[in-house]
DNA sequence: ATCAAAGTTGTGAGCGCTAACAATTGCATC
DNA sequence: GATGCAATTGTTAGCGCTCACAACTTTGAT
């Protein structure tokens, strides 16, 4: 820096004032120091900067399941948006989600000295355990509906749930079931929420419900039982790869989708459409989730008032594994 | 710092001594500052530190195609092993890869100071822009055979496909084709070399070869040409996803997998296991891939010399789309 | 011409740490 | 008991930057 002031011809203080924009610098001051800059190929060393302003410009990012389509389409989101503002991402992504865990990635970003942390850790313990840390710099946790204090951006899974039942009211059936994720998870309760009310509104009684665990092959086994119980008409499968896992369970029973079964997935991950048959899902825009986030994130760190958690609204994908009921 | 000091009845640099683990601090005082350490919650202060010391103790990763199961798993693994190995993990992923984002996210991490940079691109170009970068810091490029000073672990491509091809042929196969990568990437030409030059040494004519674009789509419109044609008995998809597409494919065609055609894919993804039918792939073992670049990277980091690169061996998984040939 | 106010630039201190060196201590040797 | 050496501890400076404040320059009104 003072190599820069001494080309330019003025102190290194004016530089600094260059740098940070400060309103009163003489546009031909600054013409000549931004000059200099450029001629000399100077970069301002962040160290020194974080070390007298105290703050890192870097935001910590918490993940778990990131080898998922959701998390890691969330992060991608999320990584854009804070470069965009001007942040560092620093990452951190969990093995296992523990409390333990938890409070060691935490304290990893503290070490760094991270300006805000952002949490994309769909497991309901989370928030408690964040509740504890009280990390001493703004957190927003992804999708989560609890505390006002943490809360980001969050997709309205209900609503979603409510989408994927009205298509499937609308197309006559009146016995729905539901293969959910793990129940204490907060998507998979919203979307067994949604999907009880829509059913119920419209005046019929919840088919039978699974509790599953995302994964492909509890949708397989799931798939495997109730082709064989046929107390439904429709399905609805609260992500894609438990979807997938159902129609191959379905295709082997020589149960048919959809004239047999309709299924109705939710994620709408690339390959959904290219499933036996093509996937009726509901999408949900992940990097906008993520987004939306790191916006308000990055409004709380430099000044703003907490504001209440945006939303992010679902859309129904209708391909090929519903079809009207007409028995 | 001052106040550890001053609790322990030391002075700072006897603290500083502690944490850096100097060998002639006598046991009695480094046990008195390490008390008085937990006592106050003491953390030292990364911007300072850097400041100097010149080291960040940060890895940048630069990555694209972050949504994608291969890269966001071996982000994984880059990650747990940057973190166990004392590195913070700065993370800048491309929308879209091109000479000038790939400077952008370079200079990105030069002005945070980053210590060393990895590269998760499996695009071609990015090499050739990698070298005329020039960081000034040490630099691997995970799955890059090119270039001896930035290349760090890869996968045994080429091992894999012919992996793939030897087991088509011992089922008596002779008309192997092979749906592909786009030829220009690094990973697609590998697995087009160790194809050709497997079913060479079997004493076979290659069978047709379709250039894809790793997607679902492109595999389901490939499927339905080699459908048509019947050229081939047994066909080698570069990977899982266009794999999916090509069942597809097959499925609405009518034609039988793995009875009229035998069909092996690529990356072994969690949800092949639960393709209609089960799909046969090459597993390759991403994780592992990262932490073995992390771990050649951290190595030159501290000073050792520039080591061959490592490669990670992938390995068969029979499942049920490929068969015995018998016409 | 004189002064105040605003605009512009420079000076000095210090953020929290580590490196180099200086000072002190303990201990074996002569 | 004096001497030398190693082990241990303390002192000082400075990494590159921003902040607070001081100093200077311009402008326009009196």
């Amino acid at each position: 820096m003072e190599d820069v002031a001494r080309v330019a011809g003025v102190s290194h203080q004016t530089v600094s004032r260059v740098l940070n924009n400060h309103p009163n610098v003489s546009s031909t001051t600054r013409e000549r120091v931004e000059q200099a800059i450029t001629e000399l190929g100077y970069r301002r060393n962040t160290a020194a900067r974080s070390l007298v302003t105290r703050r890192s410009q870097t935001i910590g990012v918490l993940g778990s399941e990131m080898a998922q389509y959701g998390p890691s389409r969330t992060l991608l989101g999320v990584q854009q948006a804070a470069r965009d503002s001007g942040y560092f991402v620093s990452i951190a992504s969990l093995r296992e989600v523990t409390p333990a865990s938890i409070k060691d990635a935490i304290a990893h970003f503290m070490d760094q000295g991270v300006d805000g942390i952002v949490v994309i850790v769909p497991h309901p313990g989370t928030f408690e355990v964040l509740q504890d840390v009280t990390a001493h710099v703004p957190l927003v946790a992804v999708g989560s509906a609890g505390d006002e204090r943490l809360s980001g951006a969050m997709v309205n899974q209900r609503q979603g749930a409510r989408l994927a039942v009205e298509h499937l009211v609308e197309l006559g059936h009146t016995r729905i079931g539901h293969l959910s994720g793990p129940a204490d998870w907060i998507d998979a309760a919203a979307r067994i929420d949604g999907w009880r009310d829509a059913v119920t509104e419209a005046g019929l009684e919840p088919g039978a419900m699974i509790e599953g665990d995302w994964s492909a092959e509890c949708g397989y086994r799931a798939g495997l039982s109730i082709a064989q119980e046929r107390t439904v008409t429709a399905l609805f499968v609260a992500n894609d790869q438990m979807a997938l896992g159902v129609l191959r369970a379905f295709h082997e029973s020589g149960v048919q989708v959809p004239s047999d079964i309709s299924v109705v997935g939710f994620d709408d991950q690339p390959e959904s459409a290219y499933f036996i048959p093509p996937l009726t899902t509901v999408a949900q825009d992940f990097e906008e989730l993520g987004r939306r986030s790191i916006d308000l994130l990055v409004e709380r760190l430099e000044g703003g008032d907490p504001r209440p958690a945006v939303t992010v609204e679902p859309y129904l994908v209708v391909r090929s594994t519903t079809a009207t009921f007409s028995n």
